[in-house]
DNA sequence: AATGAATGAGTGTTCATTCAT
DNA sequence: CATGAATGAACACTCATTCAT
């Protein structure tokens, strides 16, 4: 919640009714509920609290609701990322923080974790037009931080940084993934040092 | 599309019409290309060259050719890694190989790989009720593995076999999203073994 | 068609759009013209001017058409009947006054007629239902003015007022049933003195 | 049962296999149960021990199997009030006689009385076809019979006859469809006396 | 800006009927 | 004669989107 919140708060560009913001709270909160295909305008409407046709006057369709919970959170988490970068110097210490983000973000609410872990991945349209921009910001940053780590000596030279640019993030999300399906209500975040440790130590003893 | 021809040559206890196979192969081609919810029943239909009332003689509603699709080809892999890790002994060759299984059969077969990437995620509860047998199982086999490389002192007794489990997963699954959304067409088992190789050796130089 | 229209005018609850009345008007003439079952929701429509989908904001589904139609005009000759009788007080005259509604109000309305006599018979459990309710209590008020002509000696007490009120309702709705069947344009509510004079004479000379 | 089992056996036209017979007992059973409209070829085949393709070798397709019960059992009952009607003079008696036999046989078969009651009068084509022809002959022997009463001065002769058909039918008619509707089981033969004593006597005193 | 009544295109599923065996 | 697998036309109902108010 807080995360689109806070994104109306610094971009008040719009007629500041707090409705853009309402329809994106709602959609989120109905397709974590039904799925994407199974929900209906009229539930985010009514969820949102305004008329069916008001909907359209911020959104252009139904494909545009999803795809703004996606670059508005993403923006938002891409920013975050780079502002807290900057503070930092260790690339270990940078992975870390990134994981807290990532999974700390997702385990503040459950509901855009299942957008993104669930409903994004309805087709292939969707999430090739999402890795195209806002999700490759976000690798990009990881792999300079892998990069930077080989040029400073913390990490292995032999590592190819694409793969283990790839290999970090499949394991963030699938531990997203898994802390959705669990319906455990253990803290996600809890993970993101555990997670980054293993990769960076391995699972080869010596 | 040998992984499911497999199957059928090796459970013939329906009437070999081939027409269940057909129907299979042509939703999976006709779900890879417009996602699930976009594709129409009669589009699978004509895709196997029957009509549209044929496809419920073989299968149960829209739902059920889904659900088909990911169990007989996940029942398959399962037993397939069942049979070659009998046959190995050392844990971290036992993670190549199912590396190796694991890249190799979506890389061999596109569009089921598209299915299992982007269609599974059909709904929460669908994911949960897949997650829960099939893929659990999958998920124990590598279980298991690592926790039997811990007791042969292969891998670290420090790192949690469960979350081991998942980072694997993870990365797994994740190379296969990438080579799926990249159009380029390189081969995706080649990736068995570096990435194997960067959770089994980790980040860290030394 | 005033049976209806009556209706509306005198519980205006809803937006009197008329499109609820040109629904039901509608559904009258495309049931009668094709039976119920061979009736498409889409000919109503068209019918009545509205597009499919409108038929929805204003009934349940088709079924509740057919209800509605029923209850709405069983509803309004039941009341009519009961102001009538108010005004009335030899029993015979009452039997006429009724078999004159009954009939007239079928005979000026063929498409609702044939709704009645046909279309009722949707499903046993429809006419269970329906009997049980509003058709019923058109059948109390004809047992009880039977009973009353018994009391004031004006009908022979040996007869069997459930009888005698089964009987006169069969005569009546066969005379409405052959006058559908019929295509002759006769008026049909001439027949209802000299059917209440059989049932009341009798076939027997002396 | 026995209604249809002995037209079988009076034209064994046919070879006996007893498909034709056990395929519209079953086309009873069934359309009884479910209604015509929700009765499917493939229940009335399975009731009968039959494919669904055998149904097509013994009638022309699915109304066929409606009409042909209709006729076949209006045929019979016709052949036996003719018969009965040749034993009996007095007119009177010959009216308690067909009512027996209306009421008697419909009595004796609840399945075969939902069918003429209810489903029959599912179309106005079926019940144009079916009046047309069997039940105006049915129709024609009582008119002839009230119009002998009234030549031998046993019926009044200012009642007419074709409106005391009606309503001698309609009588009868009423009598069934409120037996099939009332779940009590009781006799409906039994009725058969009161009603036409109802009828011959009429309402009044005196 | 906001409404919500109206639209009508779109589709999963059923089932009467056929016909190769 | 008998079968039952295959066909494909048919249709009730939904819901994203529009637009007059």
């Amino acid at each position: 919640m807080a995360l689109l919140t806070r994104t109306a708060a610094e971009s008040p560009q719009r007629p500041s009714n707090g409705k853009h913001e309402a329809i994106l709270r709602a959609a989120i909160t109905v397709f974590a509920r039904n799925g994407f295909f199974n929900s209906k305008v009229a539930d985010i409407a009514r969820e949102a609290g305004v008329a069916d046709g008001t909907v359209y006057l911020y959104f252009k369709n139904k494909d545009d609701l999803l795809l703004s919970i996606i670059n508005e959170a993403l923006d938002e988490a891409n920013e975050r990322i780079r502002r807290e970068m900057a503070e930092l110097t260790d690339p270990l210490e940078k992975l870390y923080r990134i994981a807290e983000l990532h999974l700390g973000l997702m385990g503040n609410d459950r509901d855009l974790a299942i957008v993104f872990e669930v409903e994004i991945r309805h087709s292939t349209k969707f999430m090739e037009e999402f890795s195209a921009t806002r999700l490759s910001e976000y690798l990009r940053m990881v792999r300079e931080i892998i990069e930077e780590g080989q040029r400073t000596g913390r990490f292995r030279t032999e590592i190819n940084p694409q793969i283990a640019t790839k290999v970090f993030f499949g394991a963030m999300d699938e531990m997203v993934t898994n802390w959705i399906l669990s319906h455990k209500a253990y803290n996600l975040v809890d993970y993101a040092r555990p997670v980054v440790d293993l990769l960076f130590r391995g699972f080869a003893r010596e």
